[in-house]
DNA sequence: TTTTTTTCTGTTATCGGTAACATCGAAGAT
DNA sequence: ATCTTCGATGTTACCGATAACAGAAAAAAA
């Protein structure tokens, strides 16, 4: 493996002088510029990532936190995982991933937290390196999230185009601001359009939706739309009005949100809201690694609308 | 942070007998130790890691390699994450994830692989640092896995048990050693048994073993269990005999492979063959720091057997 | 032209550890 | 009693980078 003495060597110039190719490029001659990099390229020089970090007294390590409960595991996280990892992997970072079992945490440049609860947050106060929030917040922290209330609003106005006569909206009894979000977008689209709302709240579970339908069969007519704040919400109910004889999507459509492999499983594929979080896992990195380099930053967020996927827990458009 | 330097003087010694303490006690008086021991509780001293990485010129860094596709997340990688990385994190590692995409792969000390088919071995080949594969493989490579030709011994045994009368393998269309354990664990079975064997080979996607079931389904007479090679697999035979109107699990039984995720996913829960992924994961990382610590080993492999995990699809055995 | 300032590059020390060698006293050998 | 040997500890140099300072040449000001 070269270093940069080699290439200083090869470029004929000091050691000084490569890492400023490298680090302060504004501070050197162009003409050395282009002999550095010719070195370099010539050796195929990589930095070692190790010297560097401890010259600059960093880890290169950033951590991610996931204080869920991992005893049923999420599989949106392994997708948000991929979207950081390789972000990470971009800048030489590396990962350390802490659940809620092992807290006894090392020394790291940063944090990325998901699936924090409103009770976590006094201990994310005594951490004090930089950090990013995967959802939204409402105690100042920076943080990445889907634009969860507009995207409900988009279920609604698609459901509206679809002619559903009742629209329903299934959501999530904890009081977080996600879930928060989405009731509300629910109820300003609904009011927006001069709808009756009708919400219900229930553990995040497919089998409690699914017990929901049927001890409620009877209250729903024809011709009504579920919105769910979640597609393992929205699997309970699909699995359940088929259970119960109904017909989707012609008498009955779904809508979940999420769009994480659960959409894939159910039968037929749910339509749901599509969370890009592969994108957003990146963007989660590139905020912390902005106030790990920056210093103390105002607040900033990445927020990301989410797609509608079609599936066939929707009619048709009529044309 | 305390450094070695700030142990050594309030110890009273050099920094070097402080190193020695840490990596070498074998070589310092028991006197001795005990004061620098004392010194570095007294401080709370932890060892600078990138420190140590340079100068033993380690990059403290293990990449995970999954070379699957992964357009449709496997659930399974989550928890097996989870699984690799607290073990890392005991050893001062970092982990780097890298997936088909970003080839580009940079440095690390060793390499824990998944996902990978026949025709990644040749470019795993040129990988020359310490590798521990996840998967059964005939390439010489250390591995870890579950005991898969057992694990579908058991399966086959529990169903002669529970007195089905026809018991069928529902296994996977590649040519893995994995998928071909898992058939040979279902073909030792029933021949040891004296049974009928039939098995059919599907893509490994719900749909496809629903589309099996009806367009066969006249053939399955009632006292029929299926035992599948995924989970997957179990998840479409489930779904589809009771679309057919199967009755689940007294005329029908299905034992399912993996027992992360969809089995919870299924309704009813599947009766599955759980694999231990997290221990799987940490006994991967564990092999892969043994032969960077002990250079080339001999081939070492773990093997974990499942855990028969009963959900709704098999019915009680009678007493 | 001389002095001052600016711009660029090189030197030195340092980050926090570890290996290799040097040193020194005590135990064993002759 | 002298010479080895050995075990325990300290010294020095180095891993591969960077910051802070020093120095030299070029540009600007006098």
């Amino acid at each position: 493996m070269p270093t940069l003495s080699d290439v200083a060597k090869k470029a004929n110039v000091s050691k000084m002088t490569v890492s400023r190719v490298i680090n302060h490029p504004e501070r050197v001659t162009e003409e050395l510029k282009i002999m550095v990099h010719a070195a370099m390229k010539e050796l195929n020089y990589k930095p070692n990532v190790m010297a560097k970090a401890l010259a600059n007294n960093r880890t290169q390590i950033i951590k991610l936190l996931i204080l869920e409960e991992m005893d049923y595991v999420e599989p949106y996280y392994m997708q948000l995982l991929v979207g950081i990892a390789n972000e990470l992997e971009k800048h030489s970072y590396g990962l350390q991933l802490v659940t809620k079992r092992n807290t006894q945490i090392g020394d790291s440049d940063g944090y990325i937290v998901c699936g924090m609860r409103e009770t976590d947050y006094k201990w994310l106060n005594t951490l004090d390196k930089p950090m990013v929030l995967f959802g939204e917040n409402t105690h100042g922290y920076d943080f990445v999230d889907s634009d969860n209330q507009k995207s409900i609003e988009k279920a609604v106005e698609y459901g509206v185009l679809l002619n559903y006569e009742t629209i329903v909206f299934i959501g999530m009894d904890v009081n977080e601001p996600f879930a928060l979000s989405r009731e509300k977008g629910y109820r300003n689209a609904m009011e927006m359009y001069g709808l009756k709302q009708q919400v219900v709240k229930l553990e995040n579970r497919s089998r409690f939706s699914a017990t929901f339908i049927r001890e409620n069969w009877q209250e729903f007519n024809s011709n009504t739309l579920f919105i769910c704040a979640t597609d393992r919400l929205a699997l309970g109910i699909s699995r359940e009005l088929q259970e119960q004889g109904g017909n989707i999507p012609e008498e009955y459509g779904i809508i979940g949100h999420d769009g994480v492999f659960l959409d894939q499983i159910a039968y037929p594929f749910l339509t749901t809201l599509k969370q890009s979080l592969d994108e957003m896992g990146a963007a989660a990195v590139q905020l912390v690694l902005n106030k790990i380099n920056a210093g103390g930053l105002p607040q900033e967020n990445a927020i990301f609308e989410t797609e509608l996927k079609l599936g066939g827990t929707t009619r048709e458009p009529s044309v």
